[in-house]
DNA sequence: CTGAAAGCGCTTACAG
DNA sequence: CTGAAAGCGCTTACAG
């Protein structure tokens, strides 16, 4: 059960140089000579030798492993974001340790340990909120913290996020345009920050444009809430003719609802614009008109700031949902196609 | 820039014990007694220690880091499978190094360089092969290999697949009860070892029957593909009245080509069947009849051959996916409800 | 049951 | 530019 593997050492011995060396010639800055390098080059190359992390990590204070720290995963916006970090991560050298903190409460600081107990340079938190206190404990042992669309940013960590509440203004703007006059705004319980900004941008704006607001919220963030969401709407007597739903997954789940249990024709009878573009948002069978995640940016956001020493303060970067329009919005005006 | 943490002299000079104590108290079957091992957790506790598994990792031969080598991982189905296997993965003690394969042909390699880098203690592949002499230098740096849907297993390496060929010939037995007689294939062009085994066992069983197969396969496994899919299975002039999409998402697309485009009735005039049962499967706008795939028992099968020693021989685990029942086939005859 | 010592594979001052 | 040496934080025989 022992774990062969060749090591500097042999290296060093193929190459006629000492283990110092070996090790110069695979660091980018060291100062070595261009003919040692070349010679270790090479009989690295022979012997298909790795350098093992877990030692390097051991000295230098950069382990390159960032822990991502996640809950359903499975999700169409995690799933995509998911992929996105990592991509730009794997892009900057880094490695990803994924964490799924979907079991129990206590999972995200059991997360946290285990970062870590693996020294990982940084933590980025898709989902979730580490305790004041754990944070801290991170931070004393080096970790950076990115916040991906979460509540506060304290020093040594960034928050990364969307113009949320701009967004569920415009929605009202854009629905309102499209003729519609029963406003409602359709959301989950889960309370995050970035659907509390939505929701309170919409809210806002339909209460500036002096009209009565209905608002529906339940349940986690799904579509299975989005069907159930549009039953409520639906069966109301002052059935809404736009609504805004604070994610795409419930917008799918409330159209079918509108259209197969109530025979609510889209975007005829009823405007909807839902958030985050995920790829179903694009499906023919929804044609969702919805505010788009800037995932690239988001991703690359988070991987910039990781890279470069970054200053001591909290940073706050914050990046534009843009409209994607599909077919869930009525036009009252055809455009003058040329 | 430095690094403090604390470490295990820390809790040594606290609990006063020496560091070997400290060791053996947090090693589940080490002899000590049971007071000075409280001792020690009390002082580790104190403290918030964190065994250094860089440094454990360095010594004993396992790192408890498990390699996810995979692409396109916001996908529906990779997604769902990602999720399962972090969490069982964490239910086993294990941590996750997720691989992105996305980028280049030669990213299967870099993936596993990163693996044996960090001395991960097994791969899983969800995508990809890893090259013959590659999967040799893993294996022979003490990793094992877990390959779910690929091909050929070799010693020290588990194969997980699905039952593809039965479920092909399934479809092709559900389709036939519906009434079809104008059946056809369709599939993208990925050419995996499961999409071959599905279409073969649906192809084998046509001909067996004695009908003749309408065959279309093009691009990659996508929502696009399934609708280029069935834009020109319907614009044929022997329309097929059943269709066996090898994935859901192209069943997906395949759906609302013949819906929107050909305003061809679902399940009325044509049957549709798909593979993976992913979430949109369930929702109301397709209602997809499905073979689902048993994604945790995949990655229990996974995780628990990871866990036992398990033989060193080849390994080979078959799963069989089972039918989710919609509405996306038609029923000839109306079920008999007390 | 416990401690002193060796060693895992690396990197980095320190001399030369 | 290069090598010998110290040390990162741990685990594990080896004595006692």
């Amino acid at each position: 059960m022992s774990r062969p593997s060749v090591s500097a050492k042999d290296v060093a011995d193929l190459a006629g140089v000492s283990r110092a060396s070996v090790s110069r010639a695979l660091t980018p800055g060291a100062t070595i000579s261009h003919e040692t390098r070349a010679r270790v080059v090479a009989a690295a190359e022979k012997l298909g030798y790795q350098v093992n992390r877990l030692a390097s990590g051991l000295i230098r204070n950069e382990t390159g492993i960032i822990a991502l720290i996640a809950s359903e995963i499975g999700t169409p916006y995690r799933a995509q974001l998911l992929g996105a970090l990592t991509e730009k991560l794997q892009q900057a050298g880094k490695v990803t340790l994924l964490i799924n903190t979907d079991r129990s409460d206590e999972s995200v600081e059991r997360a946290l340990r285990q970062a870590i107990s693996y020294r990982t340079d940084a933590a980025i938190f898709l989902s979730g909120m580490p305790a004041w206190s754990l944070a801290e404990t991170c931070q004393k042992n080096g970790m950076r913290l990115v916040l991906i669309n979460r509540d506060e940013a304290r020093p040594g960590s960034v928050l990364v996020r969307l113009d949320d509440r701009a967004a569920g203004e415009r929605a009202v703007a854009l629905l309102l345009a499209a003729g519609c006059r029963r406003l409602a705004l359709a959301s989950s319980e889960a309370g995050t920050p970035s659907l509390i900004a939505r929701e309170s941008g919409f809210r806002d704006a339909v209460r500036a444009a002096g009209l009565d607001l209905v608002e529906e919220r339940i349940g986690v963030t799904s579509y299975r809430t989005g069907l159930e969401l549009g039953t409520r709407l639906m069966a109301r007597s002052d059935r809404p003719d736009g609504v805004f739903c604070t994610t795409d997954l419930m917008a799918c789940g409330l159209m079918d609802a509108a259209r197969f249990r109530f025979g609510v024709e889209i975007p005829r009878a009823l405007s909807v614009i839902g958030f985050d573009d995920i790829a179903q948002a694009g499906w023919e069978s929804y044609a969702l008109t919805s505010f788009g995640q800037p995932i690239d940016k988001i991703a690359g956001a988070a991987t910039d700031w990781l890279q470069n020493p970054a200053e001591t303060a909290a940073a706050r970067i914050t990046l534009s949902a843009s409209l994607v329009w599909r077919n869930s919005v009525r036009q009252l005006h055809q455009p003058h196609n040329s």
